[in-house]
DNA sequence: TGTACATCAGTGAACGCGCGTTCACTGATGTAC
DNA sequence: TGTACATCAGTGAACGCGCGTTCACTGATGTAC
Protein backbone atom coordinates (compact mmCIF):
# COMPACT_ATOMS: atom_id res chain seq x y z
CA UNK A 1 0.00 0.00 0.00
CA UNK A 2 2.82 2.40 0.50
CA UNK A 3 2.88 3.41 -2.98
CA UNK A 4 -1.20 4.44 -3.34
CA UNK A 5 -0.78 5.88 0.22
CA UNK A 6 -0.37 9.47 -0.80
CA UNK A 7 -1.74 8.54 -4.13
CA UNK A 8 -2.13 12.54 -5.65
CA UNK A 9 1.10 13.84 -3.86
CA UNK A 10 3.19 11.87 -6.63
CA UNK A 11 4.15 14.09 -8.98
CA UNK A 12 4.51 13.49 -12.97
CA UNK A 13 7.89 13.43 -12.96
CA UNK A 14 8.84 10.39 -10.34
CA UNK A 15 12.70 11.55 -9.41
CA UNK A 16 14.41 8.22 -9.55
CA UNK A 17 11.95 5.81 -11.06
CA UNK A 18 14.35 3.37 -12.00
CA UNK A 19 15.12 2.96 -8.03
CA UNK A 20 11.78 2.88 -6.82
CA UNK A 21 10.81 0.14 -9.71
CA UNK A 22 13.41 -2.21 -8.54
CA UNK A 23 12.77 -1.80 -4.80
CA UNK A 24 8.84 -2.42 -6.34
CA UNK A 25 10.30 -5.57 -7.78
CA UNK A 26 12.06 -6.51 -4.11
CA UNK A 27 8.94 -5.64 -1.92
CA UNK A 28 7.06 -8.05 -4.48
CA UNK A 29 9.61 -11.08 -4.57
CA UNK A 30 9.02 -10.69 -0.42
CA UNK A 31 5.46 -10.66 -0.67
CA UNK A 32 4.20 -12.58 -3.50
CA UNK A 33 7.01 -14.80 -4.54
CA UNK A 34 8.94 -14.82 -8.30
CA UNK A 35 6.01 -16.52 -9.91
CA UNK A 36 4.24 -12.90 -9.90
CA UNK A 37 7.08 -11.22 -10.56
CA UNK A 38 5.95 -9.27 -13.90
CA UNK A 39 6.73 -5.98 -15.54
CA UNK A 40 3.17 -5.30 -15.46
CA UNK A 41 3.11 -6.27 -11.44
CA UNK A 42 6.04 -4.05 -10.60
CA UNK A 43 4.95 -0.99 -12.41
CA UNK A 44 1.69 -1.83 -10.64
CA UNK A 45 3.72 -2.26 -7.40
CA UNK A 46 5.60 1.54 -8.20
CA UNK A 47 2.04 3.10 -9.03
CA UNK A 48 2.69 3.83 -12.40
CA UNK A 49 1.75 2.80 -15.76
CA UNK A 50 2.78 -0.51 -17.76
CA UNK A 51 4.80 1.25 -20.18
CA UNK A 52 6.98 3.36 -17.69
CA UNK A 53 9.36 1.13 -16.72
CA UNK A 54 10.30 1.18 -20.68
CA UNK A 55 12.11 4.66 -19.98
CA UNK A 56 14.78 2.92 -17.70
CA UNK A 57 14.94 -0.86 -19.22
CA UNK A 58 15.43 -1.82 -22.56
CA UNK A 59 13.06 -4.99 -21.14
CA UNK A 60 11.92 -6.98 -18.75
CA UNK A 61 15.12 -9.26 -18.62
CA UNK A 62 17.19 -6.15 -18.16
CA UNK A 63 14.91 -5.20 -15.42
CA UNK A 64 15.27 -8.59 -13.70
CA UNK A 65 19.34 -7.51 -14.17
CA UNK A 66 19.02 -4.95 -12.01
CA UNK A 67 16.90 -6.45 -9.28
CA UNK A 68 19.84 -9.73 -9.00
CA UNK A 69 22.61 -6.82 -8.99
CA UNK A 70 20.82 -5.61 -6.06
CA UNK A 71 20.73 -9.07 -4.44
CA UNK A 72 24.34 -9.54 -5.06
CA UNK A 73 25.31 -5.98 -3.03
CA UNK A 74 22.94 -6.81 -0.24
CA UNK A 75 24.70 -9.84 0.18
CA UNK A 76 28.00 -8.44 0.05
CA UNK A 77 26.74 -6.76 2.96
CA UNK A 78 25.74 -10.09 5.12
CA UNK A 79 29.68 -11.34 4.00
CA UNK A 80 31.09 -8.35 5.68
CA UNK A 81 29.72 -8.62 8.47
CA UNK A 82 30.29 -12.42 8.78
CA UNK A 83 34.02 -12.09 7.94
CA UNK A 84 35.07 -11.03 10.93
CA UNK A 85 35.55 -12.42 14.36
CA UNK A 86 37.02 -16.33 13.40
CA UNK A 87 39.78 -17.18 13.65
CA UNK A 88 40.28 -20.56 12.45
CA UNK A 89 40.27 -21.60 8.42
CA UNK A 90 37.62 -23.73 9.07
CA UNK A 91 35.29 -21.72 10.88
CA UNK A 92 35.98 -18.39 8.56
CA UNK A 93 34.96 -20.74 5.54
CA UNK A 94 31.89 -22.35 7.45
CA UNK A 95 31.12 -19.11 8.45
CA UNK A 96 30.60 -17.50 4.89
CA UNK A 97 28.60 -20.77 4.04
CA UNK A 98 25.99 -19.90 6.84
CA UNK A 99 26.12 -16.11 5.52
CA UNK A 100 25.46 -16.98 2.25
CA UNK A 101 22.75 -19.78 2.71
CA UNK A 102 21.49 -17.50 5.74
CA UNK A 103 20.81 -14.73 3.28
CA UNK A 104 19.38 -16.87 0.45
CA UNK A 105 16.87 -17.96 3.07
CA UNK A 106 15.59 -15.35 4.77
CA UNK A 107 15.04 -13.66 1.17
CA UNK A 108 14.23 -16.86 -1.52
CA UNK A 109 12.83 -15.45 -3.94
CA UNK A 110 15.55 -12.99 -4.90
CA UNK A 111 18.05 -15.17 -4.40
CA UNK A 112 16.17 -17.52 -7.02
CA UNK A 113 16.48 -13.99 -9.29
CA UNK A 114 19.79 -13.71 -8.62
CA UNK A 115 20.76 -17.29 -9.15
CA UNK A 116 18.99 -17.28 -12.71
CA UNK A 117 20.77 -13.99 -13.75
CA UNK A 118 24.08 -15.58 -12.88
CA UNK A 119 22.79 -19.08 -14.66
CA UNK A 120 21.43 -16.76 -18.01
CA UNK A 121 24.50 -14.73 -18.05
CA UNK A 122 27.18 -18.09 -17.94
CA UNK A 123 28.50 -17.27 -21.55
CA UNK A 124 29.44 -13.83 -20.21
CA UNK A 125 33.02 -12.56 -20.59
CA UNK A 126 35.40 -14.38 -18.28
CA UNK A 127 36.50 -11.72 -16.62
CA UNK A 128 33.35 -11.57 -14.41
CA UNK A 129 34.42 -14.85 -13.00
CA UNK A 130 37.57 -13.45 -11.90
CA UNK A 131 35.73 -10.13 -10.14
CA UNK A 132 36.58 -9.34 -6.97
CA UNK A 133 32.94 -8.50 -6.08
CA UNK A 134 31.35 -11.91 -7.65
CA UNK A 135 30.30 -14.58 -5.33
CA UNK A 136 32.56 -17.04 -7.05
CA UNK A 137 35.70 -14.22 -6.22
CA UNK A 138 34.59 -14.23 -2.64
CA UNK A 139 34.64 -17.55 -2.17
CA UNK A 140 38.33 -18.13 -3.37
CA UNK A 141 39.44 -15.04 -2.13
CA UNK A 142 38.42 -16.73 2.22
CA UNK A 143 39.70 -20.57 0.80
CA UNK A 144 43.07 -18.23 0.23
CA UNK A 145 42.81 -15.65 3.03
CA UNK A 146 41.92 -19.27 5.02
CA UNK A 147 45.20 -20.96 3.76
CA UNK A 148 44.25 -22.43 0.63
CA UNK A 149 47.49 -22.56 -1.30
CA UNK A 150 46.88 -20.25 -4.73
CA UNK A 151 49.36 -21.91 -6.35
CA UNK A 152 47.88 -25.22 -7.17
CA UNK A 153 45.47 -23.85 -9.37
CA UNK A 154 43.12 -26.21 -10.26
CA UNK A 155 42.56 -28.07 -7.00
CA UNK A 156 41.57 -24.39 -6.02
CA UNK A 157 39.06 -24.05 -8.54
CA UNK A 158 37.28 -27.20 -7.73
CA UNK A 159 37.47 -26.07 -3.84
CA UNK A 160 35.88 -23.02 -4.62
CA UNK A 161 32.97 -24.97 -7.16
CA UNK A 162 33.00 -27.36 -4.82
CA UNK A 163 32.11 -24.67 -2.02
CA UNK A 164 29.71 -22.83 -4.19
CA UNK A 165 27.28 -25.73 -5.15
CA UNK A 166 27.50 -26.87 -1.50
CA UNK A 167 26.25 -23.66 -0.39
CA UNK A 168 23.67 -23.38 -3.23
CA UNK A 169 22.37 -26.26 -2.94
CA UNK A 170 21.55 -26.12 0.98
CA UNK A 171 20.65 -22.45 -0.12
CA UNK A 172 17.93 -23.87 -2.24
CA UNK A 173 16.75 -26.73 0.08
CA UNK A 174 17.28 -25.32 3.18
CA UNK A 175 13.66 -24.00 3.24
CA UNK A 176 12.22 -27.24 2.53
CA UNK A 177 9.23 -28.04 5.55
CA UNK A 178 10.75 -31.80 5.69
CA UNK A 179 13.52 -30.28 7.42
CA UNK A 180 11.86 -28.36 10.26
CA UNK A 181 11.75 -31.20 12.65
CA UNK A 182 15.15 -31.31 12.89
CA UNK A 183 15.45 -27.95 13.18
CA UNK A 184 13.64 -27.78 15.77
CA UNK A 185 15.82 -30.54 17.36
CA UNK A 186 18.45 -28.23 16.76
CA UNK A 187 17.35 -25.29 17.99
CA UNK A 188 16.72 -23.10 15.23
CA UNK A 189 17.45 -21.99 11.23
CA UNK A 190 21.18 -21.11 12.15
CA UNK A 191 22.05 -24.41 14.34
CA UNK A 192 20.95 -26.26 11.42
CA UNK A 193 22.87 -24.31 8.81
CA UNK A 194 25.91 -24.89 10.96
CA UNK A 195 25.00 -28.46 11.78
CA UNK A 196 24.94 -29.38 8.22
CA UNK A 197 27.68 -27.01 6.72
CA UNK A 198 29.93 -28.89 9.88
CA UNK A 199 29.33 -32.41 7.84
CA UNK A 200 31.02 -31.12 4.99
CA UNK A 201 34.73 -30.59 4.47
CA UNK A 202 36.60 -28.93 1.60
CA UNK A 203 39.86 -29.74 0.75
CA UNK A 204 42.40 -28.46 -1.14
CA UNK A 205 46.00 -27.89 -1.02
CA UNK A 206 46.60 -25.48 2.40
CA UNK A 207 43.43 -26.32 4.28
CA UNK B 1 7.70 -35.09 -35.96
CA UNK B 2 7.03 -38.59 -34.34
CA UNK B 3 3.36 -37.90 -33.24
CA UNK B 4 2.64 -36.60 -36.90
CA UNK B 5 4.31 -39.02 -38.55
CA UNK B 6 1.49 -41.01 -39.88
CA UNK B 7 -0.85 -38.80 -39.07
CA UNK B 8 -4.72 -40.85 -40.09
CA UNK B 9 -3.33 -43.72 -38.44
CA UNK B 10 -3.90 -43.37 -35.45
CA UNK B 11 -7.00 -44.87 -34.23
CA UNK B 12 -9.65 -42.48 -32.23
CA UNK B 13 -9.03 -44.14 -28.96
CA UNK B 14 -5.81 -44.02 -28.34
CA UNK B 15 -4.52 -46.79 -25.90
CA UNK B 16 -2.46 -45.59 -23.76
CA UNK B 17 -2.53 -42.00 -23.73
CA UNK B 18 -1.32 -41.72 -20.16
CA UNK B 19 1.66 -42.82 -21.64
CA UNK B 20 2.14 -41.46 -24.82
CA UNK B 21 1.93 -37.76 -22.91
CA UNK B 22 4.51 -38.14 -20.04
CA UNK B 23 6.36 -39.80 -22.99
CA UNK B 24 5.81 -36.60 -24.93
CA UNK B 25 6.71 -34.23 -22.41
CA UNK B 26 10.11 -35.63 -21.38
CA UNK B 27 10.38 -35.14 -25.06
CA UNK B 28 9.72 -31.68 -25.03
CA UNK B 29 12.05 -30.78 -22.13
CA UNK B 30 14.44 -32.63 -23.76
CA UNK B 31 13.41 -30.51 -27.02
CA UNK B 32 12.79 -27.55 -26.22
CA UNK B 33 13.28 -26.94 -22.29
CA UNK B 34 11.16 -26.41 -18.94
CA UNK B 35 9.83 -22.85 -19.96
CA UNK B 36 7.65 -24.75 -22.89
CA UNK B 37 6.33 -27.28 -20.84
CA UNK B 38 2.68 -26.43 -21.02
CA UNK B 39 -0.09 -28.93 -21.11
CA UNK B 40 -1.50 -27.39 -24.02
CA UNK B 41 2.26 -28.42 -25.75
CA UNK B 42 2.41 -31.41 -24.61
CA UNK B 43 -1.14 -32.25 -25.78
CA UNK B 44 -0.10 -30.65 -29.35
CA UNK B 45 3.08 -33.08 -29.27
CA UNK B 46 1.09 -36.09 -28.22
CA UNK B 47 -0.62 -35.27 -31.61
CA UNK B 48 -4.08 -34.62 -29.38
CA UNK B 49 -6.73 -32.11 -28.30
CA UNK B 50 -5.86 -29.92 -25.53
CA UNK B 51 -8.68 -31.11 -23.75
CA UNK B 52 -7.40 -34.82 -24.41
CA UNK B 53 -4.79 -34.70 -21.25
CA UNK B 54 -7.70 -33.85 -18.79
CA UNK B 55 -9.22 -37.42 -19.11
CA UNK B 56 -6.56 -38.88 -17.59
CA UNK B 57 -4.75 -35.82 -14.55
CA UNK B 58 -6.53 -33.83 -12.99
CA UNK B 59 -4.74 -30.68 -13.71
CA UNK B 60 -1.41 -29.33 -15.46
CA UNK B 61 0.26 -30.16 -11.50
CA UNK B 62 -0.78 -33.92 -11.66
CA UNK B 63 0.79 -34.41 -14.96
CA UNK B 64 4.15 -32.91 -13.74
CA UNK B 65 3.94 -35.06 -10.97
CA UNK B 66 3.53 -38.36 -13.33
CA UNK B 67 6.83 -36.13 -15.46
CA UNK B 68 8.59 -36.20 -12.28
CA UNK B 69 7.93 -39.78 -10.59
CA UNK B 70 9.03 -41.14 -14.40
CA UNK B 71 12.90 -38.74 -13.79
CA UNK B 72 12.91 -40.35 -10.09
CA UNK B 73 12.79 -44.01 -11.89
CA UNK B 74 15.23 -43.27 -14.40
CA UNK B 75 17.25 -42.00 -11.84
CA UNK B 76 16.93 -44.89 -9.88
CA UNK B 77 18.25 -46.97 -12.48
CA UNK B 78 21.57 -45.22 -13.09
CA UNK B 79 21.77 -45.37 -9.25
CA UNK B 80 21.95 -48.72 -9.63
CA UNK B 81 24.74 -48.95 -11.90
CA UNK B 82 26.89 -46.72 -9.91
CA UNK B 83 26.25 -49.66 -6.89
CA UNK B 84 28.41 -51.75 -8.05
CA UNK B 85 32.24 -52.19 -8.33
CA UNK B 86 33.41 -49.55 -5.56
CA UNK B 87 34.45 -50.79 -2.55
CA UNK B 88 35.63 -48.21 -0.53
CA UNK B 89 33.00 -45.90 2.01
CA UNK B 90 34.61 -42.86 0.16
CA UNK B 91 34.03 -44.35 -3.22
CA UNK B 92 31.03 -45.52 -2.83
CA UNK B 93 29.42 -42.41 -1.81
CA UNK B 94 31.70 -40.16 -4.20
CA UNK B 95 30.47 -42.48 -7.37
CA UNK B 96 27.02 -42.12 -5.93
CA UNK B 97 26.79 -38.12 -6.57
CA UNK B 98 28.49 -38.58 -10.04
CA UNK B 99 25.31 -40.74 -10.52
CA UNK B 100 22.97 -38.18 -9.24
CA UNK B 101 24.57 -34.85 -10.88
CA UNK B 102 25.66 -36.81 -13.93
CA UNK B 103 21.92 -37.60 -14.70
CA UNK B 104 20.45 -34.11 -13.61
CA UNK B 105 23.53 -32.92 -16.37
CA UNK B 106 22.11 -35.20 -19.00
CA UNK B 107 18.57 -33.96 -18.39
CA UNK B 108 18.67 -30.65 -16.79
CA UNK B 109 15.28 -29.61 -17.25
CA UNK B 110 13.83 -33.08 -16.28
CA UNK B 111 15.49 -32.68 -13.07
CA UNK B 112 14.44 -28.55 -12.55
CA UNK B 113 11.11 -30.09 -12.64
CA UNK B 114 11.70 -33.06 -10.53
CA UNK B 115 12.94 -31.11 -8.05
CA UNK B 116 10.19 -28.33 -8.22
CA UNK B 117 7.85 -30.94 -7.54
CA UNK B 118 9.59 -32.64 -4.31
CA UNK B 119 9.69 -29.08 -3.36
CA UNK B 120 6.24 -28.49 -3.79
CA UNK B 121 5.53 -31.36 -2.34
CA UNK B 122 7.56 -30.39 1.14
CA UNK B 123 4.76 -30.62 3.64
CA UNK B 124 3.89 -34.78 2.31
CA UNK B 125 3.50 -36.96 4.91
CA UNK B 126 6.71 -37.70 6.63
CA UNK B 127 7.10 -41.28 5.77
CA UNK B 128 7.67 -40.58 2.39
CA UNK B 129 11.14 -38.98 3.31
CA UNK B 130 11.76 -42.29 4.63
CA UNK B 131 10.67 -44.00 1.88
CA UNK B 132 13.56 -46.55 0.46
CA UNK B 133 12.95 -45.35 -3.10
CA UNK B 134 13.12 -41.86 -2.19
CA UNK B 135 16.50 -39.86 -3.06
CA UNK B 136 16.55 -38.85 0.76
CA UNK B 137 16.31 -42.43 1.86
CA UNK B 138 18.71 -43.82 -1.11
CA UNK B 139 21.28 -40.99 -0.02
CA UNK B 140 21.31 -42.33 3.65
CA UNK B 141 21.64 -45.94 2.86
CA UNK B 142 24.70 -45.29 0.93
CA UNK B 143 26.08 -43.61 3.65
CA UNK B 144 24.95 -46.16 6.01
CA UNK B 145 26.28 -48.52 4.03
CA UNK B 146 29.53 -47.13 3.79
CA UNK B 147 30.16 -47.29 7.70
CA UNK B 148 27.86 -44.73 9.12
CA UNK B 149 26.56 -45.40 12.50
CA UNK B 150 22.89 -45.60 12.25
CA UNK B 151 22.63 -44.66 16.04
CA UNK B 152 24.49 -41.33 16.12
CA UNK B 153 20.84 -39.89 14.07
CA UNK B 154 20.70 -36.52 14.40
CA UNK B 155 24.42 -36.43 12.87
CA UNK B 156 23.32 -38.98 10.05
CA UNK B 157 20.62 -37.31 8.90
CA UNK B 158 22.75 -33.88 9.04
CA UNK B 159 25.87 -35.78 6.95
CA UNK B 160 22.78 -37.02 4.45
CA UNK B 161 21.41 -33.63 4.15
CA UNK B 162 24.65 -32.51 3.76
CA UNK B 163 25.06 -34.79 0.94
CA UNK B 164 21.83 -34.52 -0.71
CA UNK B 165 22.71 -30.59 -0.97
CA UNK B 166 25.98 -30.92 -2.20
CA UNK B 167 24.93 -32.90 -5.33
CA UNK B 168 21.38 -30.56 -6.02
CA UNK B 169 23.76 -27.62 -5.54
CA UNK B 170 26.71 -29.66 -8.41
CA UNK B 171 23.58 -30.64 -10.75
CA UNK B 172 22.19 -27.27 -11.05
CA UNK B 173 25.14 -25.32 -11.51
CA UNK B 174 27.31 -28.33 -13.47
CA UNK B 175 26.26 -27.25 -16.84
CA UNK B 176 27.46 -23.34 -16.12
CA UNK B 177 29.24 -22.22 -18.87
CA UNK B 178 32.01 -20.60 -17.12
CA UNK B 179 33.02 -24.04 -16.19
CA UNK B 180 33.70 -25.74 -19.56
CA UNK B 181 37.35 -24.46 -19.88
CA UNK B 182 38.52 -26.47 -16.63
CA UNK B 183 36.15 -29.17 -17.18
CA UNK B 184 38.70 -29.65 -20.85
CA UNK B 185 41.54 -29.28 -19.00
CA UNK B 186 40.75 -32.25 -17.07
CA UNK B 187 39.43 -34.38 -19.85
CA UNK B 188 35.26 -34.08 -19.15
CA UNK B 189 32.09 -33.84 -17.81
CA UNK B 190 32.90 -37.05 -15.80
CA UNK B 191 36.18 -36.21 -14.41
CA UNK B 192 35.12 -32.78 -13.58
CA UNK B 193 32.74 -33.82 -11.50
CA UNK B 194 34.55 -36.50 -9.97
CA UNK B 195 37.11 -33.83 -9.10
CA UNK B 196 34.80 -31.56 -7.27
CA UNK B 197 33.55 -34.18 -5.63
CA UNK B 198 37.14 -35.41 -4.41
CA UNK B 199 37.40 -31.92 -2.83
CA UNK B 200 33.89 -32.47 -0.38
CA UNK B 201 33.94 -34.53 2.23
CA UNK B 202 31.08 -35.91 4.28
CA UNK B 203 31.23 -36.46 8.01
CA UNK B 204 29.54 -38.33 10.12
CA UNK B 205 30.05 -40.96 13.34
CA UNK B 206 31.67 -43.85 11.57
CA UNK B 207 32.93 -42.55 8.03
C1' DT C 1 13.91 38.01 -15.55
C1' DG C 2 10.77 36.18 -19.03
C1' DT C 3 9.63 33.44 -22.73
C1' DA C 4 10.03 29.77 -26.71
C1' DC C 5 10.99 25.43 -27.39
C1' DA C 6 13.39 20.91 -27.36
C1' DT C 7 13.64 17.11 -24.54
C1' DC C 8 12.40 14.05 -21.13
C1' DA C 9 9.36 10.94 -18.47
C1' DG C 10 5.14 9.88 -17.88
C1' DT C 11 -0.06 8.05 -19.61
C1' DG C 12 -3.55 4.81 -21.10
C1' DA C 13 -5.35 2.21 -24.67
C1' DA C 14 -4.37 -1.30 -27.64
C1' DC C 15 -1.78 -5.27 -30.02
C1' DG C 16 -1.30 -10.29 -30.30
C1' DC C 17 -0.07 -14.19 -27.71
C1' DG C 18 -0.35 -18.61 -25.32
C1' DC C 19 -2.00 -20.24 -21.37
C1' DG C 20 -5.24 -23.49 -18.19
C1' DT C 21 -9.60 -24.97 -18.17
C1' DT C 22 -14.59 -25.93 -19.42
C1' DC C 23 -18.24 -27.29 -22.37
C1' DA C 24 -21.40 -29.72 -25.29
C1' DC C 25 -20.44 -32.90 -28.51
C1' DT C 26 -19.38 -37.49 -30.88
C1' DG C 27 -17.05 -41.63 -32.25
C1' DA C 28 -15.51 -46.15 -30.48
C1' DT C 29 -15.82 -49.86 -27.27
C1' DG C 30 -17.56 -53.50 -24.62
C1' DT C 31 -21.21 -55.71 -22.08
C1' DA C 32 -26.06 -57.65 -21.12
C1' DC C 33 -29.53 -59.99 -23.01
C1' DT D 1 -24.54 -64.53 -32.90
C1' DG D 2 -26.78 -60.02 -33.07
C1' DT D 3 -28.34 -55.93 -31.23
C1' DA D 4 -29.32 -51.98 -27.68
C1' DC D 5 -27.19 -49.15 -24.85
C1' DA D 6 -24.16 -47.29 -21.16
C1' DT D 7 -19.67 -45.83 -20.75
C1' DC D 8 -15.39 -44.28 -22.07
C1' DA D 9 -11.98 -41.32 -24.47
C1' DG D 10 -11.59 -38.36 -27.68
C1' DT D 11 -12.82 -33.40 -30.37
C1' DG D 12 -12.77 -28.49 -31.21
C1' DA D 13 -14.50 -24.19 -30.04
C1' DA D 14 -14.76 -21.04 -26.54
C1' DC D 15 -14.01 -18.71 -21.83
C1' DG D 16 -11.27 -15.25 -19.37
C1' DC D 17 -6.78 -14.16 -17.98
C1' DG D 18 -2.39 -11.75 -17.53
C1' DC D 19 1.45 -11.17 -19.99
C1' DG D 20 5.33 -8.24 -22.73
C1' DT D 21 5.48 -4.70 -25.68
C1' DT D 22 4.19 -0.68 -28.78
C1' DC D 23 1.96 3.52 -29.90
C1' DA D 24 0.49 8.21 -30.21
C1' DC D 25 -0.14 11.25 -26.74
C1' DT D 26 0.78 14.91 -23.03
C1' DG D 27 2.41 17.14 -18.94
C1' DA D 28 6.69 18.81 -16.73
C1' DT D 29 11.35 20.37 -16.95
C1' DG D 30 15.28 22.92 -18.09
C1' DT D 31 18.00 25.58 -21.26
C1' DA D 32 19.10 29.39 -24.79
C1' DC D 33 18.42 33.82 -25.78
Amino acid sequence: MRESDPPESRPYHHGDLRRALVEAACRLLEREGAAALSLRAVAREAGVSPAAPYHHFKDKSELLDAVAHEGWDKLAIAFQAAREAHTSARDRVRELGVAYVGFANRHPDLYRVMYDCSRDKADMPADVLEDENSAYGRVKNVLISAGADPADEISLELATIACWCAAHGLAEMTSFKQFDPLKDALGGEEAFLRGVLDHVAVFTKGL
